[in-house]
DNA sequence: ACGGAAATAT
DNA sequence: GATATTTCCG
């Protein structure tokens, strides 16, 4: 991978590069000795491997001699004695498929126009700024891209570029894979965001009804692709299997420790990603303020760069690299959490009440829900598939009661245990912002529940972005005893919630996050509906209404996080100072019931007063937030200070999941 | 169109 | 080397 060199940089940003065709071909003509030699530098420095020529002749006869197939991207200069650079710009064009930007020192738009008027994909005006030069392979990309779209039309296609796979590279065309119709269909990143989507659709066509095309339907994914569905299906579908054969250790109940640690799929925990949760700064974006550039039109999105790539049409696929790492505004509702393609999908989910794996199997489908997973390759220039706009999955509202067998067993890898958040009445949730490494492992929520506190795929973005502050939004606080509190090794990011009847908010900090109690309550894995309604009231609606819609418009005493704080690789000490200092006493507390603050931890005893942005919705906050510079200029985007309902639903679950729930845990 | 298996990519 | 995804095939 290109990425190698540039992932070890200390700045995240180079991560994005991740996807990076490192090693494209350039042919750099200029008969100006010096700049050649510059452009050359730059080419090499951007991880290019040019090859420089001082005249048109030459290189043409290069590129004839070679064949097109030997050069990936040619930039000459158009002010040339020998061979003027408008003519070889014509040339290649007839003569080769060959993306050729031209360079010009005026930069005078006649030039430039008259440059593309010849064959020119783009220009550089000199001195090139290495952002160009950085930019340039994207018309290589699009190149490919569009010959491959003009073969598929080809009915063949398909099997040629097996063919050609098969019999091997030795082919010119698909010499580097890179070309014609060996482009390939960019990887699909199944993001938490879009995992929850799958999940949501699937637990509502019910498993057995749950086939590729119709899931594919419901999800309303663009540019996801029936095989996409069906791949993921095929592979939840063994998950579910391995679920079902693995017996689970039934832990105790609260020891959500054990599990965890042995638990194999547990396996990222660090990996440098920052943290997904809204909580973490990076992540903080409002999706409606993200710039249409780095939406997808298709509701996916590379992962491989995120460059602006204006002109190269990739047909939907959206650049967006900077998502997944925390430098870029999140593509997704979801912001991070949602970019983060999740490593391992279906995590090995240990039971651990005795409840009979049957019902676990049939219904597990809701248990994996929330995820938010940092992506393991970080490096993989795969499509993020995205919901351009929260899909056009039935609003939540509509968010079907599921039978209570469905609702229930949430035993993670984890080991949280749905009933903990909901079945003892305790109305509180935790949320934890985590390092969501591995998504589905770390995110195991009934799916249902998931579907409506977390806002999920079924919900439209645009019902669900919400700014907390225009919304009744309550922070939650873990008021009852039997919150545990859990951390993230990583990332501390805490936000108390505590639905229905919280009279106390707090906040924690990020070494403090409340967890369900998980312990006190080993046995009830399943949530009943009366559970999951509960608990969507509690996140949702404040209890108001059964319905496990969420809905957040609705003005509705919802309690909300307002803030979240974000440690991001932040130790377990104490809050960030900026949280400190944003906490306010709650405005109100919607309290109820039974659950006081009282029993929380120590370190949750602050309350904290509703608020809408998040905290430290900076990047600098987690560190891990890379510094960059973006052409398409998204940094601005990155530091949005709003979060989305999405997001913030989104992070708790995925908080929880991805959450350790180590008791063992320093805080 | 599906689902399983093989092929690949990370 | 293990997985995750994609692609091929019946």
């Amino acid at each position: 991978m290109a990425s190698g060199d540039r992932r070890h940089g200390k700045e995240p940003a180079a991560v994005e590069e991740d996807n990076f065709p490192e090693g494209l071909r350039v042919l750099a003509v200029d008969d100006d000795r010096v700049c050649l030699r510059v452009l050359e530098a730059v080419l090499r420095e951007c991880k290019y491997k040019p090859t420089g020529v001082m005249d048109g002749r030459t290189a043409l006869k290069l590129l004839r001699e070679k064949g097109e197939d030997h050069f990936d991207l040619v930039i000459t200069d158009v002010h040339m004695p020998d061979m003027d650079g408008f003519q070889l710009l014509e040339l290649i064009g007839l003569e080769m498929d060959l993306p050729v930007i031209m360079l010009s020192v005026n930069g005078e738009k006649a030039t430039m126009y008259k440059g593309i008027k010849h064959g020119a994909c783009d220009y550089i005006v000199k001195p090139a700024d290495i952002k160009e030069i950085r930019n340039i392979w994207q018309h290589v990309v699009r190149k490919n891209h569009v010959a491959v779209i003009h073969n598929s039309s080809d009915a063949k296609s398909k099997k040629c570029s097996k063919k050609k796979r098969n019999d091997g590279e030795g082919s010119d065309d698909d010499n580097r894979g890179r070309r014609r119709n060996t482009w390939k269909k960019p990887r699909v990143s199944w993001t938490g965001e879009l995992h929850n989507r799958f999940l949501e659709v699937v637990n509502r066509l019910g498993v057995d009804r749950a086939v590729p095309k119709a899931i594919l339907q419901m999800m309303n994914v663009h540019n996801l692709s029936r095989e996409n569905v069906a791949s993921h299906l095929q592979k939840y579908r063994l998950f579910l299997k391995r679920v079902t054969d693995d017996p689970m250790k039934p832990n105790h109940m609260g020891d959500l420790s054990e599990s965890r640690r042995n638990a194999s799929y547990m396996g990222m925990s660090h990996q440098g990603v920052p943290p997904s949760s809204a909580l973490c700064p990076s992540g903080s974006h409002n999706l409606n303020a993200a710039p249409p550039s780095i939406l997808g039109p298709h509701g996916l999105s590379i992962q491989p760069r995120n460059w602006a790539m204006g002109t190269v049409g990739n047909g939907g696929l959206m650049p967006d690299t900077g998502s997944r790492h925390a430098s870029g505004p999140p593509v997704g509702l979801f912001a991070n959490t949602s970019d983060q393609p999740m490593q391992d999908a279906f995590p090995r989910i240990h039971f651990r009440s005795g409840k009979a794996y049957h019902s676990v199997l049939r219904h597990k489908l809701i248990e994996v829900n929330t995820s938010v997973v940092p992506s393991s390759h970080p490096g993989t220039s795969s499509v993020a598939a995205e919901m351009p706009n929260g899909g056009q999955l039935e609003p939540a509202n509509q968010f079907p009661v599921q039978p209570r067998e469905q609702i229930a067993h949430f035993s993670g890898p984890m080991g949280m245990a749905p009933s903990a958040m909901g079945m003892h009445g305790d109305t509180q949730l935790p949320y934890l912002a985590g390092n969501c490494s591995n998504p589905w492992q770390n995110n195991v929520a009934p799916s249902s529940f998931a579907g409506s506190m977390v806002g999920a795929p079924l919900l439209p973005s645009s019902q669900v972005n919400v700014n907390l502050p225009q919304i009744n939004q309550t922070i939650f606080a873990p008021s009852s005893s039997e919150m545990a509190v859990f951390q993230n090794e990583q990332q501390n990011q805490m936000a108390g919630t505590n639905i229905n009847n919280t009279t106390s908010v707090g906040i924690y900090s990020e070494q403090m996050t409340p967890l369900f109690n998980m312990a006190s309550n080993a046995a009830p894995v399943e949530m009943t509906n009366a559970n999951f309604s509960l608990m969507n009231q509690m996140m949702v609606n404040g209890g108001s209404t059964s319905s496990p819609s969420l809905n957040l418009q609705a003005g509705n005493p919802v309690v909300l996080p307002a803030q979240m704080a974000n440690g991001g690789g932040s130790s377990s000490s104490a809050l960030p100072g900026h949280l400190d200092s944003s906490v306010v006493p709650p405005a109100q507390m919607v309290n109820g019931s039974g659950s006081s603050s009282s029993a929380l931890p120590g370190h949750l005893g602050s309350s904290v007063a509703p608020q809408t942005q998040m905290l430290n919705g900076g990047e600098g906050a987690s560190g891990i937030l890379p510094v960059q510079d973006d052409p398409a200029g998204r940094q601005a985007s990155d530091h949005q200070p709003t979060y989305s309902t999405s997001n913030f639903l989104e992070d708790i679950f995925a908080s929880m999941a991805s959450q350790d729930f180590n008791p063992d845990a320093v805080w």
